[in-house]
DNA sequence: CAAAAGAGAGGGAGCGTTCGTTTTTAAAAA
DNA sequence: TTTTTAAAAACGAACGCTCCCTCTCTTTTG
């Protein structure tokens, strides 16, 4: 009879999955102790352990909350934006901006890291850029057919140089955080607008 | 008297960094046990403990290593090249070789990850890919100067871009093996070609 | 033969996890 | 409302285990 309502044990979860992640970006996955998860929640381990079988499964929980923000980003923008160019702008507005998130990106390092090692992240990281790319890859596909890119090239590799855009500099700001993204982004965009539609290549920026 | 020989020294020490090097790409840093690498390297762990002070200078000795292999390299093709087309080519063909080997990928996202949380490693790498961006970007600078680039771009973001085509594969391919190179490759020379270089936009691939 | 090199059992510390106890909760009883 | 009550939730000391590393002893070396 005395049972705390679902939406205080969500919480509860929550708040676990959120100090792991803020202990996970700063020390890594297997340098930060339950004792670390526990202090930055402000809960004992008793009770840290009436919600998660284990420090694997607090990892695991935290790694699918992570893909379940990410995963739909693309579909939205791609469904609802018809023009090419400015959904093609729309998703590198909404990937670009997900740098200024430093924790994030820590995060996304180790699970990239961890995912070598421990199957269960690898695979949902594998579901995870699949969706991504299969997304990516039917509009850009579509676009072809529009005739608005160059037919010429593989759809699917076209969008895993595109993530790679993405991926590269997350890794490369987490070493060096001086990088500039905006002079990046203009690269970015002079090889895609010169290369993808069949206009005259030069465009000033 | 009875010393053994510097060049012996030294082999053994290269037994440990190599044994650590599989275990490391295999399990992570943090989960290989002291016992894992000696096993591997078939010595005790008093011989080890002879040529290394702790597990952390194994680890620093093996990325120094692997900092010394990858330095030189594009170095050594930008001063020896003048051609500017083919000197890419060459960059881009060593570059994409090394993904060939699947324990230096797993090794290079394990480095990037330890690199977060640890000074001694991030201080390493950072100057490791300063140094690769710095020669890089110098070259493009030059191909600029003769005119033979759109001098509209940020050398210096030019080559961070061409840095994450390659880091980015990496990533993609330690997640899903099966993703293809060349296909990947061919719509990087499209919209390095396209853009770069003043003339005919289209050349196939 | 004496010093260097290697072996490997074990110390000490720290880890993830458990479990007996205490506190809090919300429904039932007064 | 106030009191009672029993289950849920939280606590935190401590267990057992594993890990890094040391240290003594043995083997190898020139």
């Amino acid at each position: 009879m005395p049972k705390v309502t679902d939406a205080y044990l969500e919480a509860r979860k929550q708040q676990v999955i959120e100090a792991a992640a803020t202990c996970f970006s700063q020390r890594g996955f297997h340098q930060t102790t339950m004792q670390d998860i526990c202090k930055q929640a402000e809960l004992s381990p008793g009770a840290v352990y009436r919600y998660f079988e284990s420090k694997e499964d607090i990892i695991a929980a935290m790694v699918d909350e992570r893909r379940r923000e990410g995963v739909g980003l693309v579909e939205a923008i791609t469904s609802r934006t018809e023009d090419t160019l400015s959904a093609l702008d729309e998703i590198a507005k909404a990937f670009f901006s997900r740098l200024e998130d430093p924790q994030g990106c820590a995060l996304d390092i180790e699970l990239w890291a961890e995912a070598q090692a421990n199957p269960r992240i690898r695979e949902s990281l594998r579901v995870d850029m699949a969706d991504v790319n299969a997304t990516l890859t039917e509009f850009l596909r579509r676009a072809q057919e529009r005739g608005e890119m160059n037919p010429a090239l593989d759809a699917k590799s076209i969008s895993q140089v595109m993530e790679s855009f993405f991926y590269g500099l997350i890794l490369q700001r987490s070493v060096d955080p001086s990088i500039e993204v905006w002079p990046y982004v203009s690269v970015i965009k002079a090889m895609m607008g010169g290369t993808f539609w069949q206009q005259r290549s030069q465009e000033g920026e």
